[in-house]
DNA sequence: GCTATTCGTTCGGTCGTTGCACTATTGTCT
DNA sequence: AGACAATAGTGCAACGACCGAACGAATAGC
């Protein structure tokens, strides 16, 4: 009852995975891919069929002699992916289905650092409710912006009441198997899954937000520390610098590069910009506009953040040697201005300085990433999604 | 002829596995902890002793009722791995036995730097031979100093020589896996696999010498950039520092805390610690004894470095948050004298800087680690090791 | 219409694990 | 001392999964 269930699971899984990163094709191309008999792929096929995974599509002309093939594809109806992101202003819900097309989206307003989690857990409930009225989901994921131990928030520097607060436990009612990771590592999962960087081997990925976050992907696998590392990355001292950061220490990467201190930089106190009461994406919108009119000041700020990425980046590449850096958040929106003077310093470091690129993914990265994170189950044992009923 | 046999392949290794990673036990005791049947299991050791793996040991008595079981462990007479290191001035070889022990040693002074790599490799390949004369070896691994891709050396800092040369090539007689690595990478793995805090899940292994390397193992696994990161530790901008590097840089790691930048600050040019043409060991041995003596310059120069270890040490302990962060090569000679500033600094940057601690491994770990390295086949898939004749 | 070619299925065979029955060996209780 | 309980290890029939070869199916080209 044990080995023998488990290899039938591996080449289940095998063939699943195959049909994702690989794309729709016939069995005998999948028996050659795999590595299987025509007759071993046959059967598994057939019982992925059964259990709503793949469909059968149209018939494959390859443009020479002999019998077409029937190709095979995911069947995304069968089941779906729930990503959830809860951040300090909003809460957000992504369907992703087993083919990795986006089925779902919602955005919700919520002031989340002043209203009790509960409550907040209550009205993500209510969202992915709804997303599971047409969508059969296998599972979510909590995207959090802080480190998380199994599913209880350990640290949240920009949402302290959450600290201890077990968010899987919030959403039990949903009766699901419930993940919860930090936010900018299923952001890089998400870029690692689904961007046109898809499947480097190895990734790293950064987001500015007020802070600034970080997810690494190697060889293949997320990068976690014994708890966690997270939000670390931006409470690193990758740069000079001397400003003393909310986390009590001084001179970490986030008071040079983070949202911060791009608006500290690039306005005075009296300027709109360093209005603390408005929407920060109103004011990275004006940001970019003024860069985009040529603004000396503006553009000077955003020169001087990208040479920090760039400085800090070099530590990164030096370190993980990633195929690829992607940048996210705000980073992204203004990237047109960062690139050159990050690439500039980064060159001065490392040696291919190319590989910086900007997310486009935009803020939908974290959802999208837990959402993948909910289907892998899926492709790791397919066995776990139950044979459907034959309907004639 | 495909999935049948990888099943009987994976139980063996899981079989082998748990006697090496949680000692001798009885076949019924092994059925429970792999969830195997006992029948099964019986098969699997039958199959293990006739490939000379493991062996029957004494009867085990847990104290209370029942037939006794017969304990089953490890055969180190069956197979060994190799370890050699090349290294500026030495070669060394370690036999390692299946079981762990150290079967054979050996070291030889050569001048690596000043002698053609075949030469070398000749030496090596020869006290080779003398090992595999009493130990039967079913792999060899290379510890070099420096970046490799495959077998090829990419980068060496200090024996420039020998970038381009294929290492396995230069063993090829041995009719033997080959495999080559980083120095630092395989002490890395040795501390993982031996010392005092085998197995744990994340581990940063620092090795000093006249520059600084570095070896991460994160989930279990040695932690490979896309060209393999190896020696870039040293050359990482940590701390705060402009003196120019043999890299071509300022700034590196290695400058602060490198070899060269503690006999720099312990002694005056005229000083014979200074003296390029004396032995680094034996200058290093002064050191201590200055230290020991109450030297205050010499002790001052140690706490710097013991400063910028923790200052640097910080970075990597916020990135992968290691369970321990081990010092080898000469930081653990000299370690008493560092580790309280060590700790000082890190302490102020990061929670818990108790991980620090010392190699218990000395200079032998890079051998030691390679030898576990070329066991690993064995571990992974026992049939890799022919089946013995049955002697009557 | 015939042949070559490729696709997918059917069927017997091999192999490894399972579950149960059975023997072996020891401690404990009467 | 003898019976009984408990644990260890092995033998055997059965089941499940894959393999290899043979077969029918579908298409292009002649």
């Amino acid at each position: 009852m044990q080995t023998q269930a488990q290899v039938r699971s591996a080449n289940l899984a095998a063939v699943l995975g195959h049909l994702r990163d690989d794309g729709p094709r016939s069995r005998a191309r999948l028996a050659t891919d795999t590595g299987l008999t025509k007759a071993t792929v046959s059967s598994l096929v057939g019982e992925l069929v059964d259990r709503g995974l793949v469909a059968e599509g149209e018939l494959h002309r390859p443009g020479s002699v002999g019998r077409p093939g029937t190709l095979v594809e995911l069947d995304g109806r069968g089941v779906c992916g729930i990503g959830v992101e809860v951040n300090v202003d909003y809460l957000a819900v992504l369907v992703l289905d087993l083919a990795g097309a986006v089925r779902w989206q919602d955005r919700l307003a919520v002031d989340t650092a002043a209203l009790p989690p509960a409550q907040v857990l209550a009205r993500a409930s209510a969202m992915i409710w709804q997303a599971r009225t047409e969508h059969p989901a296998v599972g979510v994921t909590v995207a959090f912006p802080g480190g998380v131990q199994g599913s209880v928030v350990r640290t949240a520097p920009n949402l302290p009441r959450w600290v201890g607060v077990d968010v899987a436990a919030g959403l039990a009612g949903q009766r699901l198997p419930v993940t919860v990771a930090n936010d900018a590592d299923l952001s890089a999962l998400a870029e690692w899954s689904a961007g046109p960087h898809a499947h480097v081997a190895d990734l790293v990925y950064l987001t500015g937000e007020i802070g600034v976050g970080g997810g690494v992907v190697t060889g293949g696998r997320l990068l976690r520390g014994s708890t966690g590392l997270g939000g670390e990355i931006g409470h690193l001292a990758l740069t000079p610098g001397d400003e003393p950061c909310g986390c009590g220490r001084r001179g970490c990467w986030e008071t040079v590069v983070g949202l911060a201190a791009l608006l500290r930089a690039a306005a005075d106190p009296g300027d709109p910009l360093r209005d603390p009461g408005r929407d920060l994406e109103d004011r990275l919108a004006e940001v970019r506009a003024r860069a985009r009119a040529g603004d000396a000041r503006t553009l000077a700020a955003l020169a001087d953040i990208g040479t920090g990425l760039g400085v800090g980046s070099a530590v990164l590449v030096s370190l993980f040697d990633p195929a690829v850096v992607v940048l996210g958040g705000y980073f992204a929106v203004v990237g047109e201005f960062l690139l050159d003077p990050l690439r500039a310093a980064l060159a001065a470091r490392v040696e291919d300085a190319d590989r910086v690129v900007l997310s486009t993914l935009g803020f939908t990265a974290a959802v999208r990433g837990g959402a993948h994170v909910a289907l892998q189950p899926v492709f790791s044992d397919p066995t776990t999604v139950p044979l459907m009923e034959a309907y004639a």
